[in-house]
RNA sequence: GGAGGGGUACCAAAGCGGUCAAAUGGGGCGGGCUGUAAACCCGUUGACUUCGGUCUUCGAAAGUUCGAAUCUUUCCCCCUCCA
């Protein structure tokens, strides 16, 4: 491979599949091109399971390439099929837009803006999806798909063979998404669409519209889908996602998340997910102890979304509670009024209050299970009630299990 | 259009008039061991509780019964086979 970004990907393990490699390959390497990836605007943050693409994203600019920001305020108001076994809340247009400020606020810590050369474009399909036409589109777009074929891709097929309703909007999909790219090589000149490997069948789509109608050379590039060792998908957890905004999930949390990773996980999350590059961490991998590299992976993740401050105040943290014993105030915080704890808070209600437990029976379970401790003793009275002596100086730790740990101010 | 099978907790799946808040497995959570890992072992897994119990739950609604996840009726949904 000639190209510096595709021999990256390839080392990294980001390549899964390429409409044409080689001639990519060929391009790519002696010009600088634009490339795109479509998100979702379903949420107001993406998760862990985006983080991948926007890795993606990241290594084009680094390798001197322009970055296209697909938003899909247009296709989340049709929402995607592929890979869902019925159709999913619509969204309106007003929750979509405040999805993608909240999206787009994301990538500004995540991408380059300051080479012009690389400055990312973002952009929302609505712009042009919201004003067609149906008729021309119909007659200009509509007239180079077959159903013939449309019917043979696996988000269409198996939801058939299901016989899971598939409604005529959504079947739509694949085409708006094939004339998003169509749009993005007219408007902006882009190349190449990546994206995970669901997006095999879209991808493909858009390519062949380009040739079809402008008879121009276009490319997609998928990912690999990541599992976890433990055969999970990447990105949520059973207490829910790994949101990339700190106001859903915190820093902190964060690098709990890939502190806790599984061993067999640490060398590939290293080179999917860290910026050093895959010879030094080789040599890591070599002289250093897995606890050690699982320390290196959350500081690199962490200071790639939250800056190097929090990533270092993280890591602290971490090392203050579970080396030193001793109480970090940056641990998650939670506040008491003066007056409630004059007169006797229960612990019971605490918990359930500050959403650690979610019941009070889960809450009664974990403290007879030995899984509550405050200020690291034990606690055996599961109607224990609270007062100043459990303070010290101003503060309480409750921990939940080995690993969740509360801390509590008086104010 | 015809014939049959089925909808049970987070998921899979048993139960087919009372002993059912519902077997078992997976997942989750907690404990033990460890390294904030994996594997393994133990406990736990609807809510509320003055710890006596109480309330809500087996696709939906209505009914039979002292008593229903279990029986009846209607409705909704899914699956398999034939056409």
């Amino acid at each position: 491979m000639k190209s510096t970004f595709l021999k990256e990907m390839q080392e990294r393990g980001y390549l899964n599949q390429c409409t044409d490699l080689e001639k990519l390959d060929e391009i790519i390497s002696k010009k600088s091109i634009s490339a795109y990836i479509g998100f979702d605007c379903t949420a107001s943050s993406l998760h862990v399971g985006s983080l991948l693409q926007i890795m993606i994203l990241r290594l084009l600019q680094k390798h001197g390439h322009r970055p296209i920001v697909l938003l899909g305020g247009g296709t989340t108001l049709i929402g995607d099929p592929s890979g869902k076994d019925s159709t999913r809340k619509i969204l309106n247009q007003k929750n979509i837009k405040k999805n993608i400020l909240g999206i787009k606020k994301l990538f500004e810590s995540l991408l380059d803006f300051k080479s012009k050369k690389t400055k990312p474009v973002f952009v929302d399909n609505y712009s042009w999806l919201g004003k067609l036409n149906y008729i021309d589109f119909l007659r200009t777009i509509g007239s180079q798909f077959t159903l013939n074929k449309m019917l043979t891709y696996d988000s269409v097929k198996l939801r058939l063979e299901r016989e899971q309703s598939l409604s005529y909007m959504e079947f739509n999909y694949m085409i708006l998404q094939a004339f998003d790219f169509y749009k993005l090589y007219e408007k902006e000149k882009c190349l190449l669409q990546l994206g995970g490997s669901d997006q095999w069948g879209n991808i493909v789509n858009g390519v062949d519209l380009i040739r079809r109608v402008l008879k121009k050379d276009a490319f997609g590039l998928t990912s690999p889908l990541i599992t976890l060792s433990s055969g999970a998908k990447m990105g949520k957890t059973e207490k829910g996602a790994i949101w990339l905004d700190e106001k859903l999930f915190s820093s902190y949390d964060y690098w709990q998340f890939w502190r806790n990773s599984d061993d067999k996980d640490v060398v590939k999350f290293l080179k999917f997910f860290s910026d050093i590059e895959v010879v030094e961490i080789k040599k890591l991998q070599e002289k250093m102890d897995i606890n050690d590299l699982k320390i290196i992976l959350a500081n690199e993740t962490t200071k790639i979304l939250h800056g190097k401050t929090k990533s270092l105040k993280a890591e602290k943290t971490a090392k203050d509670t579970f080396k030193l014993g001793k109480v970090n105030l940056n641990l998650p915080t939670k506040n008491i009024l003066k007056k409630d704890l004059e007169s006797g808070i229960k612990l019971l209600e605490l918990l359930v209050n500050t959403n650690i437990m979610s019941s009070k029976s889960e809450a009664r379970r974990a403290i007879n299970n030995n899984g509550i401790k405050i200020n690291d003793l034990l606690v055996e009275n599961e109607n224990k009630i609270l007062d100043l002596s459990d303070f010290k100086d101003e503060n309480m730790k409750i921990s939940f299990g080995k690993k969740k740990h509360y801390l509590f101010k008086i104010i």
